[in-house]
RNA sequence: GGGGAAUUUCCCGAGUGGCCAAAGGGGGCAGACUGUAAAUCUGUUAGCAUCGCUUUCGGUGGUUCGAAUCCACCAUUCCCCA
């Protein structure tokens, strides 16, 4: 098996390093043999976003560099809720809700990680160990370890209690987390844990709680280490993937693969070069004299590559070609988003407002009204002059017309 | 368990009986300028059958010609004391 020389160089190069507990031994870890490390995931939503992602293409730079993953998926702490960095509480999720995202982050995340063929990352759910687990003895067993004054001094619980209302179920959390990398070292040998820097504090605790049930004369039997990669932020300081409409999502049915890849393109300049540091295997050297010379081609192939890599190659090839059609071309495309309607009503004559909601293009009439005054909707790149103007065959060519809000939001709306 | 404070439109936050669909800021959206940028300027930001009407100020009832504003009860949150 292939192993990667300078693995932790490399990983802390590309930006994918934020903090290490023992930089020395990790190092010696990851650029050694076969070392075993997981990844927690809770799925308290049924896709990933792009945090998650990042996470897990480190996860895959392991993998590739020969090293064993285990990717826990957080059956049992997604329904306590991890309070890290939270400044409310969040709502409790119903077992259901986390059962149907326990599968759906499951196939997800395979789509990015290797699970079969050579070196298979394993997954499983913590509720395995978790769930039979009676809380009298988990309270004496792992509960005596933890160090409320300690835990409250912790990043993770900051912003929780300087909001005040903390509660016993959230101070739970820390404890199920890091008995999981407990669990997983005693079962799989897993030595390392990697994750977001918001699970710094969680990591932690699980190397001190088994440093703490460790010792057996004495001697510290075994020792575990935690790596943790930056937040993705924007250089405005807003966290990465976060839209007006929402997260953007891995899942193809939350987030169109052409709105994933419009989101990248539309990052700022200065966020460009990070995008492909982390996300691309472009040569470092390359990615700056890119950016430097051609920012436009740099992002083209930094949203491109994402693409890619989240959706494969057929989708993003589709992406990129609709955006070309529609921004640099004006012309249309088969990929951009569309919206079926009857036929009958065209004939019959429909108002433009109309067809702006009816389409869900546009909200409400109100503000279908609005941007119509303010100059903002175009109809077959023809601005869209009145609120009373009407959409009649003339206006369709093929069966289509394409409907645009702003600058960047087209429609194609399908009769038939 | 006792006492105090709070809950406003996407967010923060003004508003203490009619002039309130509700100041101001942030964010969003749109226009101009651009590179499908940034910065800036302008407009806009509950819904509808749009010079009018309807639903909104934690919930439910009440007082009043009229309530986000007053009263009662409930819910949630925070602070102080046990």
């Amino acid at each position: 098996m292939k192993m990667i020389n300078n693995l932790f160089e490399g990983l802390r190069e590309r930006g994918y390093v934020y903090q290490a507990t023992h930089e020395e031994k990790i190092k010696e870890a990851l650029n050694g043999g076969p070392t075993t490390f997981y990844l927690g995931i809770d799925p308290t939503a049924d896709s990933l976003h792009i945090g998650h992602f990042f996470a897990l293409m480190m996860f895959r730079y392991l993998q590739d560099a020969g090293h064993k993953g285990i990717l826990v998926i957080g059956g049992a702490t997604a329904l306590i809720g991890d309070p890290s960095g939270k400044s409310d509480m969040r709502k409790m999720m119903t077992k259901e809700e986390v059962e149907h995202n326990l599968e759906e982050v499951k196939s997800l995340a395979k789509r990015f990680i290797k699970t079969d063929g050579e070196n298979p990352a394993i997954i499983v759910s913590n509720s395995e160990w978790l769930k039979e687990y009676s809380f009298i003895d988990f309270m004496r067993e792992i509960g005596i370890h933890f160090n409320i004054n300690k835990m409250l001094a912790s990043e993770a619980y900051a912003s929780r209690l300087e909001e005040g209302g903390l509660t016993f179920l959230e101070m739970g959390y820390m404890l199920m987390q890091a008995y999981d990398f407990m669990v997983l070292n005693k079962k799989y040998g897993c030595k390392l844990q990697i994750g977001g820097s918001d699970q710094w504090g969680n990591i932690v605790a699980g190397i001190n709680l088994l440093r703490k049930t460790n010792y057996r004369n004495d001697e510290e039997i075994d020792e575990i280490y935690g790596l943790t990669c930056p937040l993705l932020m924007t250089k405005e300081g807003k966290k990465m993937g976060k839209t007006e409409r929402g997260t953007l999502w891995v899942a193809r049915e939350k987030t169109t693969v052409f709105d994933f890849y419009q989101y990248f393109f539309n990052v700022k300049d200065e966020d460009t070069e990070t995008l492909l540091r982390l996300f691309t295997r472009v040569p470092l050297e390359q990615i700056v004299s890119l950016c430097r010379e051609d920012v436009i081609a740099a992002k083209r192939l930094m949203a491109y590559e994402i693409t890619k890599l989240v959706h494969g190659k057929e989708e993003a090839d589709k992406a990129a070609a609709t955006a070309i059609a529609l921004f640099n071309e004006k012309s249309v495309s088969d990929n951009m988003p569309q919206f079926k309607l009857e036929n009958s009503l065209v004939t019959a004559g429909v108002n433009i407002i109309d067809l702006l909601t009816m389409t869900g293009f546009v909200r409400s009439r109100s503000e279908a009204r609005r941007l119509v005054e303010q100059g903002g909707i175009c109809m077959n790149n023809r601005k869209v002059e009145s609120i009373q103007e009407g959409v009649s065959v003339n206006d369709i060519t093929n069966n289509y017309v394409v409907l645009k809000r702003g600058k960047k939001n087209y429609l194609k709306v399908i009769f038939i």
